[in-house]
DNA sequence: GCCAACGTTGGC
DNA sequence: GCCAACGTTGGC
């Protein structure tokens, strides 16, 4: 009932897929103010995460997908929550969809802020061996391209790949 | 480039 | 509402 009004609500924590060749840790570091746009997810479930459940302050792993060696590459932290993805509006866009409107949208997107790089990549298969890291959504249902992860998982994958905690 | 796993679409 | 056909993701 209190949804999106709950400003005591721990941070949570989550995994962000991407192409590295349609977009990287490197593209979101040189972002203006490192902050980027998360468009395009045309996925009902990753949609409901990013539109009920991805708040600002919350923390993303930067994932590496359909490359050679597949991995964790750094963090970044979201600093607006789900608002209607605008691509879908715009026809010109690869992201087009008519069935959603600006009075109904279907699509939603957050922006997210570069937080770190790690110093050693954490990859797919160094998660798939680690006991505290096999039970990730991540290794059991490896399409869904927004994924919630839990704050243990996060921990020790930030200690594997080397990063001081950078969010306040 | 292959293909398994999964999501979506559409006929019935 | 079932399910076959199809499209996409993403590891390998």
């Amino acid at each position: 009932m209190f949804r999106g009004n709950d400003v005591t609500r721990e941070r949570k924590y989550w995994l962000f897929k991407s192409e590295p060749s349609c977009f990287s840790l490197d593209d979101l570091e040189k972002r203006p103010e490192q902050t980027e746009q998360w468009d395009g997810v045309r996925n009902f479930q990753a949609r409901t995460f990013l539109r009920d459940e991805v708040k600002p302050g919350d923390g993303v792993l930067f994932y590496h997908s359909n490359i050679p060696r597949p991995a964790v590459v750094g963090i970044a932290k979201v600093v607006r929550g789900g608002y209607p993805d605008w691509t879908a509006f715009d026809p010109e866009s690869e992201h087009f969809d008519p069935r959603s409107t600006p009075d109904s949208p279907v699509w939603y997107m957050v922006d997210v802020r570069f937080a770190g790089r790690f110093r050693r990549e954490v990859s797919l298969e160094e998660i798939k061996g680690h006991p505290a890291l096999s039970g990730m959504e991540l290794v059991r249902q490896s399409r869904l391209s927004i994924q919630p992860v839990s704050k243990s998982e996060w921990d020790v994958i930030l200690e594997l790949g080397g990063v001081e905690e950078p969010i306040e």
